[in-house]
DNA sequence: TACATATGGGACCGCTGCGGTGCTCTTTGC
DNA sequence: GCAAAGAGCACCGCAGCGGTCCCATATGTA
């Protein structure tokens, strides 16, 4: 699966819809927009706010708006303020203590490392004003080092 | 996090030492070569087997091997066997049925599933056999498409 | 044939974290 | 002072992860 959760999901969509108006919105108005449940809303709209994604404005007339403009905030950082640090592996996450038992006999470590980079970099590459638009034509395309697109080419067929 | 789970790196593991070694080889022996614990193993290794990754040999002196060679697997093809087909997000994935209940405010649907055909590229792109040995060189690097890469970098800097 | 050695296929269980909800406190405009 | 809004926290049901165990079945060997 290596799937994001749902919140996640349900953040980077409110701040491709955020990345669509111009001034602050409040809950309200933000859940009945992306049929989000209200509560669910709230609460990822605090997350995001601590991750600084977006700003808030407390008090009456108050909402949520984006901390920057759309095509300076990606897809890796929503990501990063509701789920911690990418890492698709325990072992990528340099977070964590490095105590991992398995590295001795493990081997597999740095490659895992480097998938993890290239999966952060494909996420990294999608700003929230790439996300707001329906897009035609392809966001990203990957391509491999020259020796190993070679090997992994001739590997597949 | 965008992570996989235990269970899923313990089989990349086991799959990447087996491609390190030629004829098959017992629950046992797997589970002290790679310190994960015997009924883990085994169970990851049933789940391989019943995904068409490895080939089981039952019976005295039987165990488990690659059912194809080591550049022929790639670590999609694993992470599919051990969790299903690889969906960053539910609508991405292709078996359930395409009741989304947002798609209509959604939106955003079609960048995810570009979004997963990119990493879905980065994890088809690296085998076994590149798993299996200590590679120095970097496995894959990511390139925007012309257009989209200088809106990306203008956009960030 | 009997037995030891394997995997196959379940059932089972504790626990974490997800998804979701509700409450109270604080801030701010009118 | 009051209403509107976010901040912060606590809480809950539950699915799925990680891990273990048991029994059925297959197979080489004495």
């Amino acid at each position: 699966m290596l799937r994001i959760s749902k919140l996640t999901d349900y953040g980077v969509v409110l701040a491709s819809h955020l990345a669509t108006l111009d001034g602050p919105r409040s809950v309200r108005e933000l859940a009945d927009d992306t049929a989000v449940p209200q509560p669910t809303t709230a609460k990822v709209l605090k997350a995001l706010a601590k991750g600084g994604i977006v700003s808030s404005t407390r008090g009456a007339h108050g909402g949520y708006a984006l901390a920057a403009a759309p095509a300076d905030i990606n897809i890796a950082q929503v990501i990063a303020a509701l789920e911690g640090p990418i890492a698709v592996t325990e072992c990528t996450d340099d977070t964590s203590d490095d105590s991992c038992s398995h590295e001795d006999h493990c081997g597999v470590r740095g490659n895992w490392q480097r998938i993890n980079a290239a999966v952060h970099t494909a996420l990294e590459a999608v700003s929230l004003a790439d996300m707001a638009q329906r897009a035609e034509a392809p966001l990203i395309t990957l391509s491999l080092s020259a020796a190993d697109a070679d090997a992994a080419r001739l590997s597949r067929h």
